[in-house]
DNA sequence: GTCCGTCTCCCCCGTGCGGGGGAGGGCCGT
DNA sequence: ACGGCCCTCCCCCGCACGGGGGAGACGGAC
């Protein structure tokens, strides 16, 4: 029997790619896709497969906290293999404390990314050293809002509501004639946005809704 | 007769995303692979595709150097849409001087990809990932922050670099400590931009960046 | 029944924000 | 040399924003 695949990435085209590149094999099946951390859970749990494909930058959970929760929380978890862009030892060494079992970059090729599958899936671990590139900078703290964003599920369906319409840049008096209550509700609900969001103020807000996919560009 | 495109691009998993992505696509046709910008300007001579999806950082010759070469070199050349993995107004604006049509992101969802090949092909610049079009469709009053992004181009470099901060949920104060200036001189910026953008508020001004692909999420 | 969360509305209050002005120096093209 | 643009800094001023409180009504959960 083939060997199940689960791609979990943000980037349609890398998932695209990955699958081209995997099910062009007769013995590995791509099973499912995830475009977020934050839904490959229930995804393991339903497909069961047997290697998940887990980039590290996602928007509402990054790959390392996804990796620990699949196996913190799923019995019989599948093999982690995370893949990334670029080598970056701290992610490296993240990554195997999480409980991942492989390591590899988006640059390898074909031959390779499809070596790295079976070989996880066999029960070996598999990691790529050589760390040649470093990305520096990668500026500030630009992780707080995102990773804040994470509260996102715990957002009540009217504060959900509040936050689409700061999305759009309405003011709180433009929403509270938008949804027909008084200035002063839209103040509270702003308000429980920002402290489950972690911002500072509206603007940060939308922030984080973007960066996790709340709401999309375009 | 299909779209004709020649992917130029280092890594073999992007180019495999392109080409699921494109190929999907009745009307469009990859007719050609290179995964350097050094040997592009033979299969640009042999194939005479109509776009080249152009990524900018490869090893040999990178993709503005090769989009200078092409253009200066090929009589009758493609249209060249540059392929990047995250804004930089440095490539933008070296990559427009190399005479570039249009520009994409790696993050950009399929349907934006296939529209940017179709845009170029047709003669069209595409200065933005995201189309605008929608965006003022969406905005029942005007579309005020999406028509004005369109300014984007006309930002000074401050400016531009003013409205970077604010995408980023910083406050006028941080903003200055960060630039070394004082306060009221990124006042001045930030009130520029406003008026320039068309927005009302930063939040509205920082939803144009993400609106209009001048900030990436993720 | 009681508790708890949600939605709704209200008060005060400080301040960051943005509008509308102005002004000086530097660089550049003509 | 001059005008023009950019960057820098300053003033006053109104106000929307956000923090910190509280409170009543409704519903489901226990």
């Amino acid at each position: 029997m083939p060997v199940t695949v689960l791609l979990v990435d943000d980037e349609p085209l890398v998932r695209a790619g990955l699958r081209a590149v995997l099910e062009a094999q007769p013995d590995i099946e791509v099973v499912g896709e995830a475009a977020d951390g934050a839904a490959v859970i229930p995804l393991v749990r339903r497909l069961r497969p047997d290697v998940v494909a887990m980039d590290v930058r996602m928007p509402l959970m990054d790959g390392i906290e996804a990796t620990r929760a699949v196996l913190r929380t799923v019995p019989g978890p599948p093999k982690i293999l995370v893949v990334t862009t670029f080598e970056d030892d701290e992610f490296v060494y993240e990554a195997l404390r999480a409980g991942a079992d492989g390591f590899l970059l988006k640059r390898a090729r074909p031959a390779e990314i499809v070596h790295a599958v079976r070989l996880v899936a066999a029960g070996d671990s598999l990691l790529f050293p050589a760390s040649v590139r470093r990305l520096a900078a990668r500026y500030g703290d630009g992780g707080r809002p995102a990773r804040a964003a994470l509260e996102r599920a715990r957002l009540t369906e009217r504060e959900a509501e509040v936050l689409r319409q700061m999305a759009r840049g309405l003011s709180n008096a433009e929403i509270a004639a938008r949804l027909v209550v008084s200035a002063e509700t839209v103040k509270s609900h702003v308000s429980a946005v920002l402290a489950k969001l972690g911002a500072r103020d509206r603007t940060q807000a939308v922030i984080a809704a973007y960066e996790s996919g709340f709401v999309e560009p375009g």
